[in-house]
DNA sequence: GAACTTAGAAAGTGACTTGTCACTTTCTAA
DNA sequence: TTAGAAAGTGACAAGTCACTTTCTAAGTTC
């Protein structure tokens, strides 16, 4: 398979086996952010250990603690790491979808292919995780901010008539769709039930026409 | 020898100081089940450790692993257990909703304040940690169905009107609805934006009203 | 009230946990 | 070329984990 993808090459090494210090720190960072996403991916929060993490990235039990200085600031650190890398796929996906066709119902299956992705479901580990660790709290504090806007950004390109035509009710439906498919995605984690989920995206993809097409003024006159 | 008189040997039971064996074991199940939840609740479930649960338990490890024979086998019993509990408060919730007024809106209102509940969140902790703990995932499957029953009866007493118009698709609403709190929760678990849920749940109503009173042939003629 | 059964307490067990520390290797700058 | 800084190693400390074993006390049965 040609591997025809945009990512430059970044030289790893400058031509021989020598790495200045900057190139080897980054490259056990990036191992050991690697390795904590997969690890939880894998096996969970809860059974994330920083003694996994550094089997898996190949690397020493000293070496992680010279990069993060405690477990909580590693687990901040691949989350910050992550959002980012998600929201990329993001838009890719969505600019991939065809102009014509049903759009409405394209989105909301996207999204929910999203939320089905194993990082996601990591990140929904964390999100959960959060409510009892501060620190990691106030890291996805600060991360979720832009990433909700990027994809309120993203659902604006999407749909440019009906963003434009809502203004800022449209952000605000957008977040609810959001929301829906991740509540649904978190009760499908533990009891799978694919045929209902096919009927809830159905009612919401339909409910969505509705907000998108129809009144603007959805919430006036109670 | 000082304090002989006042630590009696403990007269061993002072005429009905005497329990049987199943109510001695009933109150210890009882209080590993209910200092499981609250761990849960307050430590979240990467914290909720045996030795804590026989501590806020008042009882000895041993005494635990008599009544369940694995962590996995405790946190599943407090899962069945929590359930039904939580399903009364649901319902006593609905039926205290007054007769008269914007009941939709009511209705919205209430399942977002159920899952404020320090209850719920660890219900949704113990959904996460279910993606990487089979036993976990088994129970829950078989705790979940009866539970989504009848949070749709609930429903359907609620809105007898729209029940009987829609038939089963008002069911799928319901499910939509309960998982687009969930999800809007579980959001708001780590970065609460009281604003944001706020327009989330005006808008949320709105559609919902839609569904409810409008049309009842929501998803055909595409 | 002796024999028996069951519930629970006390005190382990070894396998992990996060985080540290003395040390080596690799790169940089003079 | 070489001193020193930075990066990485791996054994280890100190404590916690889920779970067991051993024993005692409480309740039941005859």
């Amino acid at each position: 398979m040609p591997n025809t993808t945009t990512s430059s090459p970044a030289p790893a090494t400058t031509g021989n086996g020598r790495r200045t210090q900057e190139e080897r720190k980054a490259a056990t960072r990036r191992a050991l952010l690697d390795a904590t996403i997969e690890t939880m991916v894998e096996l969970g929060y809860a059974n994330t250990t920083t003694t996994e993490v550094t089997k898996r990235a190949g690397v020493s039990q000293g070496a992680l603690f010279k990069h993060f200085p405690t477990k909580a600031a590693l687990l901040g650190a691949a989350a910050e790491d992550l959002f980012p890398r998600l929201r990329a796929e993001y838009r890719e996906a969505f600019e991939a979808v065809p102009e014509t066709g049903d759009r409405v119902r394209a989105a909301v299956d996207l999204l929910w292919d999203i939320f089905q992705k194993p990082e996601l479901q990591a990140a929904i580990e964390l999100y959960v995780a959060a409510r009892t660790d501060e620190e990691l709290a106030a890291v996805l504090t600060e991360v979720d901010a832009p990433h909700r806007a990027e994809l309120r950004a993203i659902a604006r390109e999407f749909f440019p008539l009906a963003a434009e035509r809502q203004g800022e009710a449209f952000d605000s439906v957008v977040d609810l769709v959001i929301d829906s498919i991740q509540g649904a995605a978190l009760g499908s984690l533990a009891v799978p039930d694919a045929p209902r989920r096919e009927r809830e995206l159905t009612y919401l993809t339909a409910l969505l026409r509705l907000a998108l097409e129809g009144a603007a003024d959805l919430t006036t006159g109670e």
